[in-house]
DNA sequence: GTCAACCAAACGGTATACACTATGGAATTC
DNA sequence: GAATTCCATAGTGTATACCGTTTGGTTGAC
Protein backbone atom coordinates (compact mmCIF):
# COMPACT_ATOMS: atom_id res chain seq x y z
CA UNK A 1 0.00 0.00 0.00
CA UNK A 2 1.49 3.06 -0.94
CA UNK A 3 2.35 5.89 1.88
CA UNK A 4 1.08 9.36 2.13
CA UNK A 5 4.96 10.34 1.73
CA UNK A 6 5.03 8.36 -1.73
CA UNK A 7 2.68 10.96 -3.50
CA UNK A 8 3.44 14.71 -3.56
CA UNK A 9 -0.14 15.94 -2.80
CA UNK A 10 -2.77 14.75 0.07
CA UNK A 11 -5.27 15.04 -2.55
CA UNK A 12 -3.32 12.20 -4.82
CA UNK A 13 -3.51 10.03 -1.56
CA UNK A 14 -6.92 10.36 -1.02
CA UNK A 15 -7.61 9.42 -4.70
CA UNK A 16 -5.59 7.09 -4.54
CA UNK A 17 -6.94 5.23 -1.39
CA UNK A 18 -10.22 5.77 -1.87
CA UNK A 19 -9.93 4.50 -5.36
CA UNK A 20 -8.33 1.15 -4.17
CA UNK A 21 -10.96 0.76 -2.27
CA UNK A 22 -13.93 1.03 -4.65
CA UNK A 23 -12.02 -1.02 -6.92
CA UNK A 24 -11.15 -3.55 -4.41
CA UNK A 25 -14.59 -4.05 -3.19
CA UNK A 26 -14.20 -2.57 0.31
CA UNK A 27 -16.39 0.17 0.14
CA UNK A 28 -19.78 -1.47 -0.79
CA UNK A 29 -21.31 0.24 -4.10
CA UNK A 30 -24.03 2.60 -2.48
CA UNK A 31 -22.24 3.58 0.66
CA UNK A 32 -21.78 7.42 1.88
CA UNK A 33 -18.72 8.71 1.78
CA UNK A 34 -18.92 11.55 3.94
CA UNK A 35 -15.93 14.01 3.84
CA UNK A 36 -14.99 14.30 7.58
CA UNK A 37 -15.34 10.18 8.31
CA UNK A 38 -13.29 9.97 5.46
CA UNK A 39 -10.95 12.55 5.94
CA UNK A 40 -10.54 11.65 9.59
CA UNK A 41 -9.88 7.84 8.77
CA UNK A 42 -7.26 9.00 6.63
CA UNK A 43 -5.72 11.73 8.53
CA UNK A 44 -6.10 14.31 6.27
CA UNK A 45 -8.12 17.38 6.12
CA UNK A 46 -11.58 17.74 4.56
CA UNK A 47 -10.42 19.67 1.69
CA UNK A 48 -8.22 16.49 -0.47
CA UNK A 49 -10.89 14.70 0.80
CA UNK A 50 -13.30 17.27 -1.77
CA UNK A 51 -10.65 16.76 -4.36
CA UNK A 52 -10.58 13.40 -4.18
CA UNK A 53 -14.24 12.79 -4.73
CA UNK A 54 -14.70 15.39 -7.29
CA UNK A 55 -11.60 13.05 -9.17
CA UNK A 56 -13.18 10.02 -8.77
CA UNK A 57 -16.36 11.00 -9.71
CA UNK A 58 -15.03 12.24 -12.96
CA UNK A 59 -13.95 8.74 -13.30
CA UNK A 60 -16.97 7.27 -12.72
CA UNK A 61 -16.56 5.48 -9.29
CA UNK A 62 -18.68 8.19 -7.08
CA UNK A 63 -21.40 9.84 -7.88
CA UNK A 64 -23.27 13.07 -6.14
CA UNK A 65 -26.63 13.05 -5.20
CA UNK A 66 -28.60 16.50 -6.11
CA UNK A 67 -27.70 17.52 -2.31
CA UNK A 68 -23.70 17.20 -2.97
CA UNK A 69 -23.95 14.04 -0.84
CA UNK A 70 -20.93 11.69 -2.43
CA UNK A 71 -21.97 7.50 -2.58
CA UNK A 72 -20.02 4.81 -3.91
CA UNK A 73 -21.22 4.14 -7.94
CA UNK A 74 -23.49 1.07 -7.96
CA UNK A 75 -22.96 -0.50 -11.19
CA UNK A 76 -26.01 -1.95 -13.37
CA UNK A 77 -25.75 -4.38 -16.03
CA UNK A 78 -26.85 -0.82 -18.18
CA UNK A 79 -23.40 0.82 -17.36
CA UNK A 80 -21.36 -2.04 -18.49
CA UNK A 81 -23.05 -1.89 -21.99
CA UNK A 82 -22.86 1.94 -22.41
CA UNK A 83 -18.89 1.02 -21.43
CA UNK A 84 -18.63 -1.85 -23.90
CA UNK A 85 -20.35 0.32 -27.01
CA UNK A 86 -17.77 2.71 -25.98
CA UNK A 87 -15.18 1.18 -26.15
CA UNK A 88 -16.17 -1.00 -29.86
CA UNK A 89 -16.57 2.97 -31.24
CA UNK A 90 -13.45 4.35 -29.70
CA UNK A 91 -10.79 1.42 -29.65
CA UNK A 92 -11.02 0.91 -33.74
CA UNK A 93 -10.58 4.47 -33.90
CA UNK A 94 -7.27 4.54 -31.56
CA UNK A 95 -5.80 1.74 -33.55
CA UNK A 96 -6.14 3.08 -36.92
CA UNK A 97 -4.99 6.34 -35.75
CA UNK A 98 -2.06 4.35 -34.01
CA UNK A 99 -0.95 2.07 -36.90
CA UNK A 100 1.85 4.20 -38.38
CA UNK A 101 3.52 4.94 -35.01
CA UNK A 102 2.86 1.36 -33.85
CA UNK A 103 4.26 -0.15 -37.08
CA UNK A 104 6.91 2.34 -37.10
CA UNK A 105 8.00 1.31 -32.85
CA UNK A 106 6.04 -1.44 -31.76
CA UNK A 107 8.65 -2.04 -28.42
CA UNK A 108 6.73 -1.40 -25.93
CA UNK A 109 3.65 -3.78 -27.16
CA UNK A 110 6.26 -6.27 -27.45
CA UNK A 111 7.18 -5.58 -23.23
CA UNK A 112 3.75 -5.43 -22.56
CA UNK A 113 3.18 -9.03 -24.48
CA UNK A 114 5.79 -10.84 -22.73
CA UNK A 115 5.02 -9.38 -19.22
CA UNK A 116 1.65 -10.70 -19.75
CA UNK A 117 3.15 -13.87 -20.77
CA UNK A 118 4.98 -14.03 -17.55
CA UNK A 119 2.04 -12.95 -15.36
CA UNK A 120 1.26 -15.04 -12.23
CA UNK A 121 -2.26 -13.62 -11.02
CA UNK A 122 -5.43 -13.06 -12.89
CA UNK A 123 -5.12 -8.96 -11.59
CA UNK A 124 -2.34 -8.42 -13.20
CA UNK A 125 -3.12 -10.69 -16.62
CA UNK A 126 -5.89 -7.61 -16.36
CA UNK A 127 -4.11 -4.54 -15.79
CA UNK A 128 -1.45 -5.41 -18.48
CA UNK A 129 -4.21 -6.30 -20.81
CA UNK A 130 -5.53 -2.72 -19.83
CA UNK A 131 -1.96 -1.59 -20.11
CA UNK A 132 -1.89 -2.70 -23.78
CA UNK A 133 -4.68 -0.97 -25.48
CA UNK A 134 -3.77 2.22 -22.92
CA UNK A 135 -0.38 2.01 -25.14
CA UNK A 136 -2.43 2.19 -28.71
CA UNK A 137 -4.34 4.55 -27.60
CA UNK A 138 -1.31 6.52 -26.68
CA UNK A 139 0.29 6.00 -29.82
CA UNK A 140 -3.28 7.45 -31.33
CA UNK A 141 -1.74 10.86 -30.63
CA UNK A 142 -5.01 11.79 -30.06
CA UNK A 143 -4.84 13.67 -26.46
CA UNK A 144 -8.53 14.05 -25.61
CA UNK A 145 -8.73 10.55 -26.93
CA UNK A 146 -6.60 9.40 -23.90
CA UNK A 147 -8.51 11.87 -21.68
CA UNK A 148 -11.82 10.02 -22.21
CA UNK A 149 -10.06 6.54 -21.86
CA UNK A 150 -8.86 7.10 -18.55
CA UNK A 151 -12.22 8.76 -17.85
CA UNK A 152 -13.38 4.92 -18.62
CA UNK A 153 -10.90 3.16 -16.90
CA UNK A 154 -11.79 3.45 -13.38
CA UNK A 155 -15.03 2.27 -13.76
CA UNK A 156 -14.04 -0.76 -16.46
CA UNK A 157 -11.39 -1.97 -13.50
CA UNK A 158 -14.74 -1.69 -11.10
CA UNK A 159 -16.20 -3.87 -13.55
CA UNK A 160 -13.55 -6.65 -13.57
CA UNK A 161 -12.67 -5.95 -10.13
CA UNK A 162 -16.28 -7.64 -9.25
CA UNK A 163 -16.28 -9.89 -12.09
CA UNK A 164 -13.44 -11.54 -10.94
CA UNK A 165 -14.20 -11.63 -6.89
CA UNK A 166 -17.40 -13.20 -8.30
CA UNK A 167 -16.11 -15.96 -9.94
CA UNK A 168 -13.05 -16.56 -7.53
CA UNK A 169 -13.59 -20.13 -7.48
CA UNK A 170 -13.18 -20.83 -10.73
CA UNK A 171 -9.88 -20.97 -12.56
CA UNK A 172 -10.66 -17.74 -14.99
CA UNK A 173 -7.49 -17.90 -16.75
CA UNK A 174 -7.27 -15.99 -19.50
CA UNK A 175 -3.84 -15.16 -19.69
CA UNK A 176 -3.08 -17.51 -22.70
CA UNK A 177 -6.14 -16.21 -24.83
CA UNK A 178 -5.23 -12.33 -23.95
CA UNK A 179 -1.72 -13.28 -25.44
CA UNK A 180 -2.19 -14.69 -28.28
CA UNK A 181 -5.12 -11.79 -29.32
CA UNK A 182 -2.50 -9.46 -28.44
CA UNK A 183 0.05 -11.39 -30.09
CA UNK A 184 -2.44 -11.08 -33.64
CA UNK A 185 -2.95 -7.45 -32.70
CA UNK A 186 0.54 -7.05 -32.86
CA UNK A 187 0.96 -8.89 -36.34
CA UNK A 188 -1.74 -6.51 -37.47
CA UNK A 189 0.12 -3.35 -36.94
CA UNK A 190 3.47 -4.50 -38.31
CA UNK A 191 2.51 -5.46 -41.34
CA UNK A 192 -1.28 -4.20 -42.24
CA UNK A 193 -2.46 -0.92 -43.33
CA UNK A 194 -4.57 0.77 -40.40
CA UNK A 195 -8.13 -0.08 -41.56
CA UNK A 196 -7.41 -3.62 -41.05
CA UNK A 197 -5.74 -2.37 -38.27
CA UNK A 198 -9.10 -0.67 -37.10
CA UNK A 199 -11.32 -3.87 -38.18
CA UNK A 200 -9.24 -6.03 -35.94
CA UNK A 201 -9.66 -4.09 -33.32
CA UNK A 202 -13.52 -4.15 -33.12
CA UNK A 203 -13.08 -7.76 -33.41
CA UNK A 204 -10.92 -7.96 -30.62
CA UNK A 205 -13.21 -5.94 -28.36
CA UNK A 206 -16.22 -8.14 -29.49
CA UNK A 207 -14.54 -10.96 -29.12
CA UNK A 208 -13.80 -10.08 -25.55
CA UNK A 209 -17.08 -8.95 -24.79
CA UNK A 210 -18.09 -12.50 -25.48
CA UNK A 211 -15.94 -14.55 -24.07
CA UNK A 212 -16.74 -12.58 -20.62
CA UNK A 213 -18.91 -14.62 -17.83
CA UNK A 214 -22.06 -13.48 -18.38
CA UNK A 215 -22.27 -10.33 -16.58
CA UNK A 216 -24.08 -9.91 -13.73
CA UNK A 217 -27.60 -8.75 -13.66
CA UNK A 218 -28.31 -7.14 -10.31
CA UNK A 219 -26.16 -4.43 -8.62
CA UNK B 1 -25.26 37.99 -17.07
CA UNK B 2 -26.31 35.79 -14.55
CA UNK B 3 -25.79 36.81 -10.96
CA UNK B 4 -24.55 35.01 -7.98
CA UNK B 5 -27.92 34.84 -6.47
CA UNK B 6 -29.56 32.98 -9.36
CA UNK B 7 -27.34 29.96 -9.00
CA UNK B 8 -27.17 27.43 -6.07
CA UNK B 9 -23.32 27.71 -5.26
CA UNK B 10 -20.75 30.12 -5.93
CA UNK B 11 -18.52 27.08 -7.23
CA UNK B 12 -21.06 27.15 -10.27
CA UNK B 13 -21.04 31.30 -10.28
CA UNK B 14 -17.24 30.94 -10.25
CA UNK B 15 -17.65 28.19 -13.32
CA UNK B 16 -20.19 29.67 -15.32
CA UNK B 17 -18.72 33.21 -14.93
CA UNK B 18 -15.16 32.05 -15.98
CA UNK B 19 -16.72 29.98 -18.58
CA UNK B 20 -18.07 32.74 -20.60
CA UNK B 21 -14.92 35.09 -19.88
CA UNK B 22 -12.87 32.20 -21.46
CA UNK B 23 -15.04 31.52 -24.51
CA UNK B 24 -15.71 34.96 -24.99
CA UNK B 25 -11.84 35.74 -25.52
CA UNK B 26 -12.35 38.01 -22.31
CA UNK B 27 -9.59 36.31 -20.80
CA UNK B 28 -6.57 35.54 -22.99
CA UNK B 29 -5.28 32.23 -23.99
CA UNK B 30 -2.47 31.15 -22.21
CA UNK B 31 -3.30 33.91 -19.27
CA UNK B 32 -2.79 32.71 -15.64
CA UNK B 33 -5.77 32.27 -13.59
CA UNK B 34 -4.81 32.98 -10.20
CA UNK B 35 -6.80 31.70 -7.23
CA UNK B 36 -6.42 34.56 -4.92
CA UNK B 37 -6.74 37.35 -8.17
CA UNK B 38 -10.17 35.43 -9.38
CA UNK B 39 -11.45 35.42 -6.35
CA UNK B 40 -11.41 38.71 -5.12
CA UNK B 41 -12.60 39.81 -8.43
CA UNK B 42 -15.72 37.44 -8.15
CA UNK B 43 -16.31 38.77 -4.52
CA UNK B 44 -16.00 34.71 -3.26
CA UNK B 45 -13.44 32.60 -1.18
CA UNK B 46 -10.49 30.76 -3.24
CA UNK B 47 -12.55 27.54 -2.82
CA UNK B 48 -15.26 27.76 -5.08
CA UNK B 49 -12.72 29.34 -7.17
CA UNK B 50 -10.45 26.26 -7.42
CA UNK B 51 -13.68 24.09 -7.75
CA UNK B 52 -14.44 26.20 -10.65
CA UNK B 53 -10.80 25.70 -11.88
CA UNK B 54 -11.26 21.72 -11.70
CA UNK B 55 -14.56 21.66 -13.34
CA UNK B 56 -13.22 23.65 -16.33
CA UNK B 57 -10.07 21.59 -16.55
CA UNK B 58 -12.53 18.74 -17.04
CA UNK B 59 -14.04 20.63 -19.82
CA UNK B 60 -10.72 21.41 -22.26
CA UNK B 61 -10.81 25.19 -21.14
CA UNK B 62 -7.95 25.41 -18.51
CA UNK B 63 -5.10 23.62 -18.20
CA UNK B 64 -2.89 23.35 -15.13
CA UNK B 65 1.20 23.72 -14.63
CA UNK B 66 2.95 20.77 -13.06
CA UNK B 67 3.32 23.58 -10.45
CA UNK B 68 -0.82 23.25 -10.14
CA UNK B 69 -1.42 26.87 -11.88
CA UNK B 70 -4.09 26.85 -13.80
CA UNK B 71 -3.99 29.02 -16.89
CA UNK B 72 -6.48 29.50 -19.68
CA UNK B 73 -6.46 26.90 -22.57
CA UNK B 74 -4.42 27.53 -25.55
CA UNK B 75 -5.58 26.19 -28.94
CA UNK B 76 -3.64 24.79 -31.38
CA UNK B 77 -4.74 23.70 -34.72
CA UNK B 78 -4.12 19.75 -33.54
CA UNK B 79 -6.77 20.26 -30.86
CA UNK B 80 -9.27 21.15 -33.32
CA UNK B 81 -8.79 18.07 -35.45
CA UNK B 82 -8.73 15.57 -32.25
CA UNK B 83 -11.97 17.33 -31.53
CA UNK B 84 -13.37 16.64 -34.87
CA UNK B 85 -12.13 13.28 -35.39
CA UNK B 86 -13.85 12.13 -31.94
CA UNK B 87 -17.41 14.03 -33.03
CA UNK B 88 -16.91 11.92 -36.65
CA UNK B 89 -16.69 8.45 -34.51
CA UNK B 90 -18.99 9.86 -31.68
CA UNK B 91 -22.12 11.46 -32.69
CA UNK B 92 -22.81 8.75 -35.69
CA UNK B 93 -22.79 6.01 -32.83
CA UNK B 94 -25.37 7.75 -30.99
CA UNK B 95 -27.24 8.99 -34.24
CA UNK B 96 -27.74 4.86 -34.52
CA UNK B 97 -28.18 4.42 -31.09
CA UNK B 98 -30.66 7.43 -30.89
CA UNK B 99 -32.36 6.62 -34.38
CA UNK B 100 -35.53 4.53 -32.48
CA UNK B 101 -36.35 6.96 -30.07
CA UNK B 102 -35.84 9.82 -32.22
CA UNK B 103 -38.68 7.83 -34.54
CA UNK B 104 -40.97 7.72 -31.90
CA UNK B 105 -40.86 11.15 -30.60
CA UNK B 106 -39.31 13.61 -33.11
CA UNK B 107 -40.63 16.55 -31.33
CA UNK B 108 -37.56 17.90 -29.48
CA UNK B 109 -35.56 18.10 -32.67
CA UNK B 110 -38.41 19.80 -34.69
CA UNK B 111 -38.99 22.49 -31.89
CA UNK B 112 -34.97 22.64 -32.31
CA UNK B 113 -35.24 22.97 -35.91
CA UNK B 114 -38.00 25.79 -35.73
CA UNK B 115 -36.19 27.60 -33.15
CA UNK B 116 -33.04 27.88 -35.39
CA UNK B 117 -35.09 29.07 -38.27
CA UNK B 118 -35.92 31.84 -35.82
CA UNK B 119 -32.82 32.50 -34.56
CA UNK B 120 -31.68 36.44 -35.08
CA UNK B 121 -27.56 36.25 -34.28
CA UNK B 122 -24.78 33.69 -35.60
CA UNK B 123 -24.18 33.35 -32.02
CA UNK B 124 -27.75 31.76 -31.41
CA UNK B 125 -27.57 29.33 -34.19
CA UNK B 126 -24.52 27.84 -33.16
CA UNK B 127 -26.02 27.07 -29.96
CA UNK B 128 -28.66 25.98 -31.17
CA UNK B 129 -26.92 24.01 -33.84
CA UNK B 130 -25.18 22.72 -30.94
CA UNK B 131 -27.99 21.67 -28.96
CA UNK B 132 -29.37 19.85 -31.74
CA UNK B 133 -26.68 17.33 -31.22
CA UNK B 134 -26.89 17.50 -27.87
CA UNK B 135 -30.45 15.83 -27.83
CA UNK B 136 -29.49 13.41 -30.23
CA UNK B 137 -27.14 12.28 -28.04
CA UNK B 138 -29.32 12.33 -25.08
CA UNK B 139 -31.92 10.40 -26.70
CA UNK B 140 -28.56 7.74 -27.63
CA UNK B 141 -29.94 6.47 -23.90
CA UNK B 142 -25.78 6.08 -23.06
CA UNK B 143 -25.06 8.36 -20.03
CA UNK B 144 -21.23 7.70 -20.22
CA UNK B 145 -21.73 8.85 -23.69
CA UNK B 146 -23.52 12.54 -22.44
CA UNK B 147 -20.58 12.96 -20.11
CA UNK B 148 -18.15 12.58 -22.89
CA UNK B 149 -20.08 15.24 -24.85
CA UNK B 150 -20.28 17.35 -22.13
CA UNK B 151 -16.11 17.16 -21.68
CA UNK B 152 -15.81 18.31 -25.38
CA UNK B 153 -18.63 21.15 -25.92
CA UNK B 154 -16.66 23.52 -23.37
CA UNK B 155 -13.70 23.28 -26.25
CA UNK B 156 -15.97 23.20 -29.17
CA UNK B 157 -17.69 26.36 -28.15
CA UNK B 158 -14.14 28.17 -27.46
CA UNK B 159 -13.31 27.26 -30.96
CA UNK B 160 -16.64 28.10 -32.90
CA UNK B 161 -16.39 31.47 -31.03
CA UNK B 162 -13.08 32.21 -31.92
CA UNK B 163 -14.12 31.63 -35.15
CA UNK B 164 -16.92 34.03 -35.16
CA UNK B 165 -14.86 36.39 -33.39
CA UNK B 166 -12.42 35.98 -36.51
CA UNK B 167 -14.98 36.35 -39.35
CA UNK B 168 -16.72 38.91 -37.74
CA UNK B 169 -16.72 41.43 -40.76
CA UNK B 170 -17.65 38.30 -43.37
CA UNK B 171 -21.34 37.37 -43.20
CA UNK B 172 -20.71 33.86 -42.34
CA UNK B 173 -24.20 33.52 -41.84
CA UNK B 174 -24.92 29.56 -41.73
CA UNK B 175 -28.46 29.61 -40.57
CA UNK B 176 -30.26 28.36 -43.61
CA UNK B 177 -27.72 25.91 -44.39
CA UNK B 178 -27.90 24.62 -41.01
CA UNK B 179 -31.85 24.39 -41.04
CA UNK B 180 -31.48 22.49 -44.26
CA UNK B 181 -29.15 20.35 -42.66
CA UNK B 182 -30.79 19.65 -40.38
CA UNK B 183 -34.36 18.67 -41.58
CA UNK B 184 -32.35 16.55 -43.85
CA UNK B 185 -30.96 14.47 -40.77
CA UNK B 186 -34.70 14.75 -39.25
CA UNK B 187 -35.82 13.58 -42.01
CA UNK B 188 -33.87 10.58 -41.60
CA UNK B 189 -34.81 9.25 -38.26
CA UNK B 190 -38.78 9.63 -39.13
CA UNK B 191 -37.90 7.30 -41.90
CA UNK B 192 -35.18 5.20 -42.19
CA UNK B 193 -33.11 2.23 -40.47
CA UNK B 194 -30.88 3.07 -37.88
CA UNK B 195 -27.55 2.45 -39.77
CA UNK B 196 -28.84 4.84 -42.55
CA UNK B 197 -28.97 7.54 -39.91
CA UNK B 198 -25.77 6.57 -38.83
CA UNK B 199 -24.32 7.23 -42.47
CA UNK B 200 -26.17 10.17 -42.76
CA UNK B 201 -24.80 11.71 -39.47
CA UNK B 202 -21.20 10.46 -40.41
CA UNK B 203 -21.68 12.84 -43.48
CA UNK B 204 -23.79 15.68 -41.90
CA UNK B 205 -20.29 16.13 -39.80
CA UNK B 206 -18.39 16.02 -42.42
CA UNK B 207 -19.88 18.42 -44.34
CA UNK B 208 -19.44 20.63 -41.19
CA UNK B 209 -15.85 20.39 -41.14
CA UNK B 210 -15.33 20.63 -44.59
CA UNK B 211 -17.24 23.95 -44.99
CA UNK B 212 -15.76 25.92 -41.90
CA UNK B 213 -13.87 28.53 -42.87
CA UNK B 214 -9.95 27.61 -42.45
CA UNK B 215 -9.17 26.95 -39.35
CA UNK B 216 -6.60 29.06 -38.17
CA UNK B 217 -2.67 27.71 -37.76
CA UNK B 218 -1.38 29.88 -34.95
CA UNK B 219 -2.45 30.05 -31.66
C1' DG C 1 27.85 42.70 -19.82
C1' DT C 2 26.81 38.00 -18.12
C1' DC C 3 25.80 34.83 -14.95
C1' DA C 4 24.65 33.18 -10.53
C1' DA C 5 22.88 33.61 -5.90
C1' DC C 6 19.50 35.49 -3.27
C1' DC C 7 15.30 37.45 -1.63
C1' DA C 8 10.64 39.18 -1.36
C1' DA C 9 6.25 38.74 -3.25
C1' DA C 10 2.91 35.70 -5.24
C1' DC C 11 0.72 31.51 -5.30
C1' DG C 12 -1.04 26.89 -4.35
C1' DG C 13 -1.88 23.06 -0.67
C1' DT C 14 -4.04 22.22 3.43
C1' DA C 15 -6.19 22.77 8.04
C1' DT C 16 -9.67 24.69 10.63
C1' DA C 17 -13.86 27.23 11.76
C1' DC C 18 -18.42 28.65 11.02
C1' DA C 19 -22.89 28.81 8.68
C1' DC C 20 -26.45 26.65 6.43
C1' DT C 21 -29.04 22.46 4.94
C1' DA C 22 -30.52 17.84 4.73
C1' DT C 23 -31.62 13.65 7.23
C1' DG C 24 -33.74 10.44 10.07
C1' DG C 25 -35.85 9.37 14.18
C1' DA C 26 -38.61 10.77 18.19
C1' DA C 27 -42.51 13.07 19.84
C1' DT C 28 -47.12 14.47 18.88
C1' DT C 29 -51.53 14.55 16.98
C1' DC C 30 -55.40 12.56 14.81
C1' DG D 1 -51.69 2.76 14.25
C1' DA D 2 -50.52 6.16 10.75
C1' DA D 3 -49.28 10.46 9.46
C1' DT D 4 -47.09 14.80 10.68
C1' DT D 5 -44.19 17.96 13.07
C1' DC D 6 -40.13 18.89 15.19
C1' DC D 7 -35.50 18.66 16.50
C1' DA D 8 -30.76 16.97 17.18
C1' DT D 9 -27.31 15.21 14.33
C1' DA D 10 -24.61 14.77 10.46
C1' DG D 11 -23.03 16.68 6.40
C1' DT D 12 -21.84 20.02 2.89
C1' DG D 13 -20.60 25.01 1.37
C1' DT D 14 -17.57 28.54 2.15
C1' DA D 15 -14.30 31.74 4.44
C1' DT D 16 -10.02 32.40 6.44
C1' DA D 17 -5.39 31.46 8.10
C1' DC D 18 -1.02 29.29 7.83
C1' DC D 19 2.78 27.03 5.56
C1' DG D 20 5.81 25.63 2.04
C1' DT D 21 7.04 26.32 -2.80
C1' DT D 22 7.51 28.69 -6.99
C1' DT D 23 8.63 32.82 -9.44
C1' DG D 24 10.68 36.78 -11.20
C1' DG D 25 13.48 40.43 -10.37
C1' DT D 26 17.56 42.41 -8.12
C1' DT D 27 21.90 42.42 -6.43
C1' DG D 28 26.44 41.09 -6.45
C1' DA D 29 30.64 38.84 -8.25
C1' DC D 30 33.42 38.05 -12.09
Amino acid sequence: MRKLSDLSSRSEYATDLLRRRIISGQSQPGSLLAEVAVARELGVSRVPVREALFALERDGLVEFSVTGRAYVKELSPGDFEELYVLRLTLEPLAARLAAPTLRANPRRLEKNIRATARAKSILDVTHLDLEFHEIIIQASGNGRLMKLWRSMLGELDLWLGRLHRQHQGQKLDTRDETVTAHQGLLECFRTQPPSVCERKMRDHIQGWREWLPVMPTNA
